[in-house]
DNA sequence: CATGAATGAGCTTTCATTCAT
DNA sequence: TATGAATGAAAGCTCATTCAT
């Protein structure tokens, strides 16, 4: 019964990843989960102990391994660069390039998964906030001091707000795209879908280096 | 009575805005919203009809005016400029512009209502998503083609994507950001606050803009 | 709508009454509850927020008329007594016969309630505990002093214990009597049967009176 | 192995006892019972076939000892007495006094025992009282035949409801004592106890004896 | 002999909504 | 105009039990 085991805790992961994906966690049902995994309604339960813990298991199987491969990505320019500092460029790139090329491989949940974590970032639901922060911690941290060493002009509050906004364009970029189409009727040829990683990947990275090395802004005077 | 009954309507609204952005639209029941609202259970259908149609009654009041005052910031300053392309800076700060400071006053909903707006573009519920487009579609549409003239050395599709990016970046910035801190100890100054929206703004437009003119990005050859 | 709001409460509670008797508060469910009081699955949480908030209403109709009861009682006889104390079987009869002429009035619950809360009594539930004794809390204060002035010769202590013996003996008599039948084959005759409470009362009555004016014990040396 | 099975087999009827006493039946679960024995959940089932089955084997390990040692008891004081009716504190003593020295002896479950005990016999479910009924039968028979001859002049059926009444008060004293604590506030010195099995003996049996002595009730002229 | 996996049935509670007044 | 009462449906979860190994 070990194969069945292990076939049972993934088909539930991946049912609700896509699940998630599509109506969020509180719009989707266990009922819906289970039987898009065609499971029994209580194996949920047996196997994770709540919807909850679900939730978490289905980022921690992904987010695992894409930060390991953050921090193995940058460990590898650092050894490469000898002291020296990196290029913004290949610190987004480790960054955020990794995300998205991980969408490229369906054995780490392709598309699905980038969507789901581009959506729930903006999630507000505290359990999730505490057990993302949790997951990204070290990594954020690493790279936060990468481009601290790579912009030394950039005092390092404005570095840290463009983080957050390079943060922002990729999980939308990743997130809603072609569903909420607030742009409408952009003619858009075949090769430039949402689902085209590769043709998304160069477009986002030249706007997140562009943002990430646009001059500093101008502040109005502080008031009283 | 006729006052007593607006009161109601009101306050249901002001109750309904704060908690769906502090719980989504699935994670928030009826029972909350009218106990939050120190009206009747029964009210929220008596005026509105539907959860689902007082939902978008929320993003109706505000947007409504949001949209219209976009519509008219640029048509002044497509008046100024007399046929003239605006600068890239201008239709930035009447598109993103607006919204920051939309929630600076208090009767337009506040930060509140940002967060709102942001938690939700990301939304995937269907019926949302067709509601969004709908509201925004026009003001997109102009912002696009204004867009359009002020680069036109930029391909319009690259010109969609970065619009797109920049409402990423915006959401994302508006809606977790000091909730979320992924981005932990970053010794931030009290003034630097994401409740200072004067200090957020510059440097989201800052921020924007070098994205928006940043080179064009290199495909790699596309494959078969 | 008045009359029939009142009539779903009191069907409810009829119907928890008899089923927390038959079969205890953990083995009755809320479909048996609702069922029995042919009511919606909902109504019990809409009348009463949940199932334990329904088991202390169940008790709290009938206490509350019951330890008035009691207390009137007990009022009225030493009133009469005019400050000389009360003999023991008045004390007795005032608090346990008060009980068991209870259970000859169909509009206080009968025999029902009457099992109830002799089984309930034995009922190790925190939350069942806890809001017993705030029930009974002053009643027996009340009964203790006046044995204690009744008895002036006996222990304290020992006519603590005593009381709490007699409140055993009558639950137990009440409760399960010819469920149990651990004393088989009584050749009982008709008029001996439990429900005849007119035949119990003197009975139980006699041997409490009996119990309460038993020799004092004599305790083995206390050891170590 | 052989010895490990005894051991699971013991430690399962120990939590089931104790869980039982503190939960009923019906509110302990089967996870709670293995979990509190440390052995997997499937083997209650295993080794007793069911929960219920396990329920009396609780019972039946104990009552088998405690009914042999009446029996035991009643045959040496009749074997004693050489056909003369026996005292009735005698009689008394050989039931009750056995259960509650019973008590003092860990190997016998100790008070976890007894209070079990005290609170099944006010159990309603079916099956329990059938149970129970089948294991004292022969016990309580002979106990009773003992009374009648040790107090001719009573009425048998009086002799009936007064073993009745000493059950209850005994049950009552052994369950629930301080838990419930109805008598609040009884300044009661350490070694009153409900633990100090040493000390509660002698005052209940006083109790028990006193009310099986007591005068015989007066009856209220029959009706119709 | 013993267990991890799995299941169908049932649990209490909450949901958005309706309706008579 | 506004509300208390009520409801059918569905929610997440726990239950005792079974079974292949």
């Amino acid at each position: 019964m070990e194969i069945r085991q292990v076939d049972t805790r993934e088909r539930i992961l991946d049912a609700a990843e896509r699940l998630f994906m599509e109506q969020g966690y509180d719009g989707t049902s266990m009922l819906q989960i289970t039987s898009g995994a065609a499971v029994n309604l209580a194996a949920v339960n047996y196997h994770f102990g709540s919807k909850g813990a679900l939730m978490q298991e289905v980022f921690r199987r992904r987010l695992a391994w894409l930060n390991e491969e953050r921090l193995r990505v940058l460990d590898e320019m650092e050894s490469a660069a000898a002291g020296k500092p990196l290029k913004p460029s290949q610190i987004v790139d480790g960054f955020f390039g990794t995300l998205l090329r991980m969408a490229e491989n369906q054995q780490h949940g392709g598309v699905t998964f980038l969507r789901l974590l581009g959506r729930t970032l903006t999630d507000p639901s505290e359990f999730i906030r505490t057990f993302m922060a949790h997951e990204y911690g070290a990594v954020v941290e690493r790279y936060k001091e990468a481009l601290f060493k790579a912009l030394p002009d950039v005092p390092k509050a404005e570095i840290v707000w463009r983080f957050h906004f390079m943060l922002g364009a990729t999980s939308y970029a990743i997130a809603g795209t072609d569903g909420l189409r607030l742009v409408t009727d952009w003619q858009i040829e075949p090769e430039d879908s949402i689902d085209r990683i590769d043709r998304l990947l160069p477009r986002l990275l030249s706007f997140l280096l562009g943002g990430l090395r646009a001059p500093l802004p101008q502040f109005a005077p502080i008031e009283h």
